[in-house]
DNA sequence: TGCCAGGCCCTCTTTAGGGCCTT
């Protein structure tokens, strides 16, 4: 029986053609890390050509070409290999709400299930790192000294990005609650909060129960 | 370069508007 350790979860990141699958937007890369109690055991990066060209504007963002695309495998293909990876574990994502439903999107094209349960690391920086200039996930490596190989809006950097910014918030969120080891429901708890709460008895509420 | 959308959250709010964040 496959090894299943309790602590497992997916951080991904889609590099797309645009903002909105409803919009007709597609993926183009996908890059993931599978975090197990807080090492990187394995990683997924694929390119997958979504139909069509791409934009000069996506190009030069990304840095992703064309070229690179024409010769890469269709997206339906790829996201099937996609799902053996991720199996059943939660998922993780910088602004999950956009890597969400281009997840769905594209596994709607296969014969994949996308019910995950996903927590977004934005939303829990924005309780935690109050006092951080913004919180793309750029300024948080540089706000929080993350490892980074200086690559920026590839899907596994910034997923692997992403990953590090994860176990440093379960690591503060521990020492400054004074909490064993912070967990996924309780990061996703972070994320979905009432309004109208401090960030401070949110915190303390989400810890407590 | 920044628009497209959508969820979240803040405030000059809740009978609303606008900024943030993702590509």
């Amino acid at each position: 029986m496959k090894h299943r350790p309790a602590n497992t979860v997916i951080v991904l990141d889609f590099e797309t053609t645009g903002l909105s699958p409803n919009q007709g937007d597609r993926a183009i890369e996908i890059g993931a890390v599978r975090l197990e109690d807080g090492q990187i055991k394995d990683r997924f990066q694929r390119l997958m050509y979504p139909g069509r060209r791409i934009s000069g504007f996506i190009e030069s963002y990304t840095g992703i070409s064309n070229q690179m695309l024409s010769d890469a495998e269709p997206a339906s293909k790829v996201m099937a290999e996609f799902a053996d990876f991720i199996e059943d574990f939660n998922l993780v994502a910088h602004n999950a709400s956009f890597d969400s439903k281009f997840l769905i999107s594209e596994l709607a094209r296969t014969d994949h299930n996308s019910a995950y349960l996903f927590a977004c690391s934005m939303l829990i920086a924005r309780r935690l790192y109050q006092d951080a200039p913004n919180h793309k996930l750029g300024t948080l490596v540089r706000f929080k000294s993350l490892p980074t190989d200086g690559t920026f809006h590839r899907a596994l950097a910034d997923a692997e990005m992403t990953t590090h910014l994860w176990l440093a918030m379960l690591e503060d969120i521990s020492t400054r609650y004074g909490i064993d080891q912070a967990d996924f429901a309780l990061m996703q708890k972070l994320g979905k909060t009432a309004k109208h709460s401090s960030h401070q008895f949110l915190l303390k509420h989400a810890v407590t129960g």
